[in-house]
RNA sequence: GCCCCCAUCGUCUAGAGGCCCAGGACGCCACCCUUUCAAGGUGGAGAUCAGGGGUUCGAAUCCCCUUGGGGGCACCA
């Protein structure tokens, strides 16, 4: 094993995000690539915020997609594995507290007793003034008597970090050589709040050289925080990793994608019926790709192939029907025991919501498996497609069984006629091959055109216009119940000649 | 307001000075296949490589400027 260690830092805040997923996507690539190490550590210090659902959603998120990580926590709540434990932020509480005494003790960090108002006022008069938001400084120089007096008051001490002038570079693994000057970092930061908990920028930091991690792979999001960190690694008198910021997934309008505009959860995605290997193989080739015009590609595929290099720099707009493309590539791969299973509880949802009045066996499944797998651009989309074959009583508007070139007297006729031509293929021998030639004679015998006649018994079997070959579908139907739905057709269609 | 990043078909992208008057994929259109819908096959429309200057014998590829877009600037992560 390499000493490649890189890691994913999910803040249960809220339901496993697109974004989030893809940069987890991406490090695991890369560790699978190079023999390294993927860490999963939570940031859960946001205890306003954080929840212990949104942390087992983003773990059971992360899982589903084959995403495993070789140190952190096992599931929600769990148990921590691995030499740099713990992986959840709030057990750590007592190191980040070393560090920033540590950093306190030789002033590289102060208290700062500034109010939540004060700061706010200050903010206001820089909007005000058009000038860039940053911390005035007003605690920066206070001798130990001045500090007594605002403890004396009961004010709380935060701690801030002092950014000295200067330059900060680095050379980003995507980006190339970056460079900031720290006077537009907003100033000295706070570090720990008021209430002694750590902020983000500094657990990042004080994780990061904890756990070793050689690798920053994030969100460009992240690009102008980065100096703030690097200031934070060599005052902690730690080397700094190689930083790499990915490209932002997009809404439609080029904005950072969010929730407002798109489909950011995860589980979103699942409970439509999209797979994982259409989910991975897509959100890695948003901002990457194989160089090559490969496509289609399995996570093993892709890891072996997985490189910085080929890192898009701009944002990636997310594209659900490229997804869906994808996903419906995937869904054809598969096979029937895998497809079946996966279909399970997409048809016991239907079951369960009334759509369908039963669920069907995975047997049953399995031998529908032919007529509908090129037509699943999702697994969701079982219900619209075959829920018909298991509904007890199909409704259909009498109108709509009428072809387009029929009137419905004709249309009762041919329907009646059909009846009889089914019928007359016995219940052992009720295969598509043996349905098919007496229908299409009896289309020619009466001068109908084969494909008015065949539309017509579909919308009568089915209730609808488009569905899986007509004869493999009244096979699945069954005898007995092509017949009766045939028979209820034909009322209907004979009702509406009058 | 300040700082940083980015810029190839509508979208995802190939392209790392001549192989490019720019290739692939999604989507779109047409045709083929066909009982509908898909899938599949074939073909097509679609990008003066954001614009303008350079450098070079030669630039989508290097440099500069402009424009546009995005991100960041919290006692959020």
């Amino acid at each position: 094993m390499s000493d490649i260690r890189v890691r994913i830092a999910p803040s249960p805040t809220g339901p496993l995000h697109i974004g989030t997923a893809r940069t987890a996507l991406f490090n695991v690539l890369f560790a699978r690539r190079h023999g390294g190490t993927f860490i999963l550590r939570l940031e859960d210090t946001d205890v306003a915020r954080s929840t212990l659902a949104f942390e087992a959603d983003i773990l059971a998120g992360l899982h589903w997609l084959g995403i495993t990580w070789d140190e952190g926590p096992d599931s929600a709540g769990g148990e921590d594995h691995g030499p740099y434990g713990p992986y959840r932020q709030m057990l750590r509480l007592a190191r980040y507290a070393e560090a920033a005494a540590d950093l306190l003790a030789r002033d590289l960090a102060y208290p700062c007793y500034c109010t939540p108002d004060e700061l706010d006022a200050d903010r206001r008069v820089q909007e005000a003034a058009k000038q860039p938001p940053r911390y005035v400084g007003r605690c920066a120089a206070l001798t130990p008597a001045e500090r007594e007096a605002r403890v004396a008051e009961g004010r709380a001490a935060a701690t801030r970090f002092r950014v000295a002038p200067g330059v900060i570079g680095f050379d980003d693994a995507v980006r190339g050589r970056v460079e900031i000057d720290t006077a537009n970092l907003g100033g000295d930061f706070v570090i720990v709040r008021g209430d002694g908990t750590p902020l983000y920028h500094f657990t990042v930091v004080v994780d990061d050289a904890a756990m070793r991690i050689s690798h920053v792979i994030r969100g460009e999001d992240h690009l102008s925080n980065t100096p703030k960190h690097i200031l934070l690694f060599r005052a902690l008198g730690h080397p700094e990793p190689v930083f790499a910021h990915l490209p932002l997934i997009l809404n439609p309008d080029r904005t950072k994608m969010s929730k407002r505009k798109s489909r950011t959860a995860i589980s979103d995605y699942i409970a439509q019926g999209f797979i994982r290997e259409a989910l991975v193989n897509y959100l890695a080739l948003l901002g990457w790709s194989t160089g090559s015009e490969e496509e289609i590609l399995s996570f093993d595929e892709i890891a072996s192939r997985f490189d910085l290099d080929h890192v898009q720099k701009g944002g990636a707009v997310f594209d659900p029907e490229r997804l869906e493309w994808i996903n419906g590539q995937w869904i054809r791969r598969l096979d029937d025991d895998d497809l079946a299973a996966r279909l399970g509880p997409f048809l016991e949802a239907e079951h369960a919501a009334g759509r369908i009045d039963r669920t069907p066996t995975a047997d049953e499944i399995r031998t529908v498996l032919p007529m509908i797998r090129e037509r699943l651009p999702t697994l969701g989309a079982v219900g619209d497609l075959i829920g018909f074959l298991w509904v007890d009583e199909l409704t259909v508007d009498p109108a709509t069984i009428v072809p387009k070139r029929w009137d419905a007297a004709t249309t009762a006729t041919a329907l009646a006629a059909a009846r009889q031509a089914i019928a007359a293929v016995g219940d052992v021998s009720f295969e598509s091959e043996e349905i098919e030639p007496p229908l299409r004679a009896l289309a020619e015998r009466r001068g109908w055109k084969a494909g008015d006649l065949f539309m017509a018994i579909r919308v009568a079997v089915t209730g609808r216009t488009a569905t899986p070959p007509l004869f493999d579908t009244l096979v699945a139907l069954g005898r007995d119940r092509a017949l009766a739905r045939l028979d209820a057709a034909v009322a209907g269609v004979v009702s509406l000649v009058g």
